[in-house]
Formats: structure tokens, sequence, C-alpha cells
DNA sequence: TGGATGATGGCCT
DNA sequence: GGCCATCATCCAA
């Protein structure tokens, strides 16, 4: 017998919070993709936050406002989806409209629709599943057609998951050439969790 | 129009 | 630790 799960979308109101803040609430809810082939989902466990004009790591630094970055400047909630080298990654536009900040989903930990996540991402090891941004959008399915949707509602969107308190914050991965911000202590991960990335 | 550039991941030594 | 696949995007010219 499969765990059922009723899964609540966060509401609109949840992302109009300061980046930081909502980056490390983001930390213990619930992503979830529905697609064709069935639903997926797996609890948030690592986050970052990208800060826009003023951090120098963002994409959307110094009003770099773009066809790629246009999202960005959109109302928070919404999907900011891009492709990094033969992978996708994920972000919850965050700011108010105008103010182009992000919330980048590093890592979650596999909840339900795993036998799903696996099959679009064979692996030996549970805990490479989805311990990383490229590898958690290709087991979840999520694409370029999820850019510029919201996650109020299905297909994709995050749901109220469990409350976390040992959330430790750190610097952000892969931003050795962003001068001073690569410092910044915007990443956000649950202590100890095995799906963290690093 | 073309060269440089990645918010990565997998494989190698 | 190092190398590189592979491609959308960006920007100089």
């Amino acid at each position: 017998m499969k765990k059922h799960f009723n899964f609540i979308p966060l509401s609109e109101t949840f992302y109009e919070q300061p980046t930081l803040d909502l980056a490390k609430q983001l930390i213990g809810q619930i992503l979830v993709k529905v697609t064709d082939e069935g639903m997926s989902s797996g609890i948030i466990v690592e986050t970052e936050a990208y800060l826009g004009e003023e951090d120098q790591a963002a994409h959307s630094f110094q009003k770099r406002r773009t066809k790629r970055t246009e999202v960005m400047y959109n109302s928070p909630g919404h999907v900011y989806v891009y492709q990094m080298h033969t992978h996708h990654l994920v972000n919850v536009v965050s700011g108010e409209k105008e103010n182009p900040q992000a919330v980048l989903i590093r890592a979650v930990e596999p909840l339900s629709g795993i036998d799903l996540m696996i099959k679009r991402r064979p692996v030996e090891k549970m805990t490479n599943l989805t311990s990383g941004p490229g590898k958690l959008t290709k087991a979840l399915g999520i694409t370029m057609e999820d850019y510029g949707r919201t996650f109020f509602k299905p297909p994709l969107f995050i749901a109220k998951g469990i409350k976390i308190n040992n959330v430790l914050e750190g610097k952000r991965i892969g931003i050795d050439n962003s001068g001073e911000a690569r410092h910044y202590p915007y990443r956000f991960w649950i202590n100890d969790n095995p799906y963290v990335s690093r």
C-alpha cells in the first residue's frame, strides 16, 4: 500500500518576505511536480539566495535584464528555470515586482513518486538521486517548460512541509568568479541531511 | 556572427 | 584535485 500524501500548496503570501528569510523558510517545504507519468516530490533540504542587482553572483546583477532573467523581475513565487551546461536548475523568484531576486533550490530529499524519479534518473545509491540542483530537476522532471509558471498550483508547486530547527548557513557553491559576493553566507541547509549536495 | 562563458555532474587519476 | 561534455545565452565587433 502506497503512502498517500495530500499536498497543500503554500499560498502566494508565503513568498512575500525578504529573500534571505524565504530561502531559510523554504527548507523543510515540499517541492512537487506532476507530469503525464505521475506525481513526484521531495523535501527541500538545501537552498541559496541571490540578491539581485546588488549581488555579483546573481544573474540579475547590475540590472542585467535579459530574456533569460526577465522572470526574476516578476512578482515573488514565479518559477525561474535555466540551463547550465547539460542540466536544468530551478529557482523561486523572490523580491517584489521589479526587484530581481531569487532562491535556488539546490537539493531535496525524495518523498513520494520515488520509482518515477529513479526511472528518470537511474542511480545506484539513493543519496545520489536528488543531492544537487541539476540532479533534482532531472529526477522530478522539471524543464524549461516550467519557466514563467508560479509555484502556487500544479503542475509545479511547493507544499507545506515540516518545521526544521537545525538549519545551518554558509557560503554559496560554484560562484568563485563573483568577487566579494562569493563570501556571503547565503546558503542554507539541514544539518547532517544525506541529500545536501556537499 | 562567433567566441567566451557558466549557480553542474560524472568520470578520471 | 582535474578534465570536459554540451548548449543557451550574452556581448563584442
